[in-house]
DNA sequence: TAAACATTTGAACAACTATTCAACTATTTC
DNA sequence: GAAATAGTTGAATAGTTGTTCAAATGTTTA
């Protein structure tokens, strides 16, 4: 079933090969790079992200304004503060969230333009 | 467990949820930006985009490139086929693939700009 | 037409993940 | 200190998804 080089097929187009390998991002930033994606690929951490860019909520206010538990909301804020992409603050019995980064409000913004373009 | 309207906790901050609700986008809107996160979120299609930003590639390319299986490359490529991501053109026994959205550039590089900053 | 190669596809399996439920911690208030 | 409220957490379950394998399609060439 294999080639030689345990390849199952030919190669090609060695040229374009080699080039692109050259130009390819270290493969950790390229994981790095999927993984941010993949944490505003899910719809409820996405609304939260977007909820957030409006205005600093509690995890109460998050559950009631997407109708979800607490415990689901909790549960994908644990996600975005892993991944650095909110903050927290305590007030009393009561945790508000932030944007911890600005750069997501672009990158939203660039994928919206995207998603209604059709 | 719930209280009156159904919520597992009182509504403390009923002026932020109402404005942020209004600000809100419409929730398939929502849906279809995170299913284009979604996208992006798998290490393979990533790869896949950013070697088809470099060049033109046939599947054996990518497969080399990449080293995986045609089979494994070609059903990723359908995914991103059906989210209109990649176009493609046949020659002869061979198929090219191509970016069709110049966004994902961006926004991949807004992205790698969000890794790399930590 | 048959053989060879590039690609696609469907089914199956393994790995992953989002939500639920119940139990827990932390803070306030009575 | 006890009760009440806000939030967190771990385990379990159900649903999703990426890769493999085998079989198929489409195209070229002998």
């Amino acid at each position: 079933m294999n080639k030689v080089d345990g390849y199952d097929c030919d190669v090609v187009h060695e040229d374009v090969i080699a080039s692109v390998k050259k130009k390819m991002l270290d493969e950790d930033v390229l994981f790095d790079v999927s993984d941010f994606f993949k944490i505003l690929g899910d719809s409820t951490r996405a609304k939260i992200m977007w909820a957030l860019d409006k205005n600093e909520m509690c995890v109460c206010d998050l559950a009631v304004l997407l109708n979800m538990t607490k415990s689901a909301i909790s549960h994908q804020l644990r996600v975005l503060r892993d991944a650095d992409l909110v903050r927290f603050r305590r007030d009393g019995k009561m945790v508000y969230y932030n944007l911890a980064d600005e750069h997501v409000k672009l990158i939203f913004e660039m994928a919206l333009e995207h998603v209604l373009e059709k």
